[in-house]
Formats: C-alpha cells, sequence, structure tokens
DNA sequence: CTTGTTACTATGATTTTCATAGTAATATGG
DNA sequence: CCATATTACTATGAAAATCATAGTAACAAG
C-alpha cells in the first residue's frame, strides 16, 4: 500500500511540523522576507517576490489568518491596506536570518557577492551571518541591527521594480 | 496587467530566495526533519512524514541534486539504499532549529508541552530553544547536543509506525 | 473625461499532488 | 519448494494548486 490516514493539520507534537503548515512554502517566505525588509505595500511585494497577485493575495490572507500580519489602513478613499507584522510575525526573523546564512553559504559562488551586509549596533560592526555578532559575539537581535543592501543587489531590486512598472 | 519575467531560478542574489528554491517545500523540510533525527531509511521516513511515496522519493532526489543528501549502500541483495546528509545538509541545522523554537513558541498551546528536550553536552544542563544554550549562553552546535524525545511526542511516533505498518 | 495608480479578481491551460494500488527483488519459515 | 513477508519504490486517474494573461473597481489628477 502506500499512505496512511492523518489530513494535512496532522496534530503532531512537532514544531517543525507545525511551523511548516504556516510557513512551507516559498512565496509565504518570500513575503515575510519583504515585510522584514519593510516593504508594507501589495504592489512593492507582488513586485520584489515575482509571484502572480493570486499568489500574493492568498499568502498575505494566510498569513494574516494565522496571526504573522496584520492589514493596517494607509489610505481612506481609496481604501488601501498595508502588511504588517506582528509580534509572531516578527518572532520569525531568527528563522530568516538561519536561512540566509545557510542561502549565502551553499547556495552561491563566492564571487557572487553578499546579498545584504548587517551592522550590530551594539558593538558598531560587521555582524556577519551567524546568530551571534561576528565581531563582538554577543547573541544578534533585529532590533540591534541596520541591514545594508550592497549595490549590486539594490540594482538588481530597482531593475525588478522598474521591469514591474514597465509591465503595465 | 500581472506578472514579470523571471522563470523561478531567479538568479538573484538574494540568499533566502535561492535558499527557498531548494527548501521551500513541507515535504524537503520534514524529509530533513527524519535524516537529522538519524532515520536513513524510505520505510522511516515515509512513515513519520507521512507523505504518499512519491513525494518522498521526488524529495529524496531533488535533495540529492541539490547536494544536501547521499545515497549508501547498506544492503546489497537486495540492493537497498540508506539516505544522508552531507556537509551542505548538515549546515541545515540551525534553520531547523529556528524554525522548531519558532514552532515551539508560537504554534502549540503551552500544555501540550515539547516534542524533544536538547541537553548541551558542554556544560550538561538544558539547551532550551535559542540558538545559544540557556544555561550557560554559549552558541549550541549539533555535535555538542544530545536530543531526547519527550514521552508523549515518543509515543507519537511509535504510533505512526504502527499505524503505518498495520496499513500493508 | 481621459489617463494613471493601486489592489486586486477572473479565466482557462498546465502542473502538481493525492489516494489507492501494484511491482520487483529477495529473505524467511515450514 | 513454495507461500508469505520485507523494503523500496512505480503506475494511474482524480482532485487541487499554480501559471500566464487579462480585466475590474475605486478613486485622483490634469
Amino acid at each position: 500500500m502506500a499512505k496512511m490516514k492523518d489530513n494535512t493539520a496532522d496534530q503532531t507534537l512537532c514544531p517543525v511540523a507545525r511551523a511548516e503548515t504556516v510557513v512551507g512554502d516559498r512565496w509565504t517566505v518570500l513575503v515575510l522576507r519583504e515585510l522584514f525588509a519593510r516593504n508594507h505595500r501589495f504592489e512593492e511585494i507582488q513586485a520584489q517576490s515575482g509571484g502572480t497577485p493570486q499568489m500574493i493575495t492568498a499568502r498575505l490572507k494566510k498569513l494574516e489568518a494565522d496571526g504573522l500580519v496584520t492589514r493596517r489602513v494607509y489610505n481612506k478613499r481609496p481604501l488601501r491596506h498595508a502588511y504588517h507584522l506582528t509580534e509572531k510575525g516578527e518572532a520569525f526573523f531568527p528563522v530568516l536570518m538561519a536561512l540566509r546564512a545557510w542561502g549565502e553559504t551553499w547556495c552561491k559562488s563566492p564571487r557572487e557577492g553578499r546579498a545584504m551586509n548587517y551592522t550590530h549596533l551594539v558593538c558598531g560592526k560587521p555582524a556577519g551571518l551567524g546568530p551571534v555578532c561576528e565581531s563582538c559575539g554577543e547573541p544578534v537581535r533585529r532590533a540591534d541591527m541596520v541591514g545594508e543592501r550592497t549595490p549590486k543587489y539594490q540594482k538588481e531590486r530597482d531593475a525588478r521594480w522598474d521591469a514591474f512598472k514597465a509591465s503595465r
């Protein structure tokens, strides 16, 4: 035979499985990345993630239902919402940083260079990729860091935005 | 209009996007979880992840193609392979731990209890959920920890195995 | 009153996933 | 020797998700 019962939700005690029912999806993670990058508007999220509007709408709705995201009105008439991370959403930051570290180390050739460089505000020096600052050794929290895009990555994002805008 | 060009692979500089083309999938992460739990055989991985054989086969093949997993012959006649993590696969550990921490904290009610408890071998005390040991404050590496399943979670896994075995 | 902006929704084709079943190669017990 | 068990898959058809493309709604600005 082939499979056992267990309908998705699965009610397992495993926290990884639980987390994956919420964020186990490419688009979802890309949307979260944009929110952490402080891009709060639908259009920006869509342009930079490269998804179709349905994909982005669906992920944002699910993220809201799962409590990681809230919508805030930033303009009445016409009614417009901005998407923001909740506390639960913000708490996802370490996962994204770990994924970033793994991606930088194992999914790129060295000559490609970094996408971002973070400065650890506590010591004023580069934070590196780790869960602890490579300069001072302290665990890094999001609030203690400023990230700066490398020129190459910034250019890439600008180009993506231009291409998105040009296609309409 | 709706979408820009960019075919998936996308050749973006963003390490998160790069990582997600490899591990941005529920089944893939569940397979990796089992490999980290030292379950190396197809049957065990399938039973504990709850996927169909095709899902598991496809993920294992892709993980092998992406360099996170190698197959080792553990039995000739009949030829049988075991799946093991490569260095690249092992390096994914911090992501899984971060996901675990987030899942335990934000995807479970407190009364459900933990699935695993890790002991930090360097200090001999509980390691907790963080990237640094909650007892001694040192960053934890996989080699410096032993994990133990809670009785409830162990029972859950045993039951899953029994159900899997019974269904054939 | 035409064009632009932002955030979507609609549609039909394509692709993926799911549930169920079956196969291949061999070992084991009687 | 022969039936049953074990392990690791492959096959198939139905159901669901995703994709590219296009269009709509609600207003603002000129």
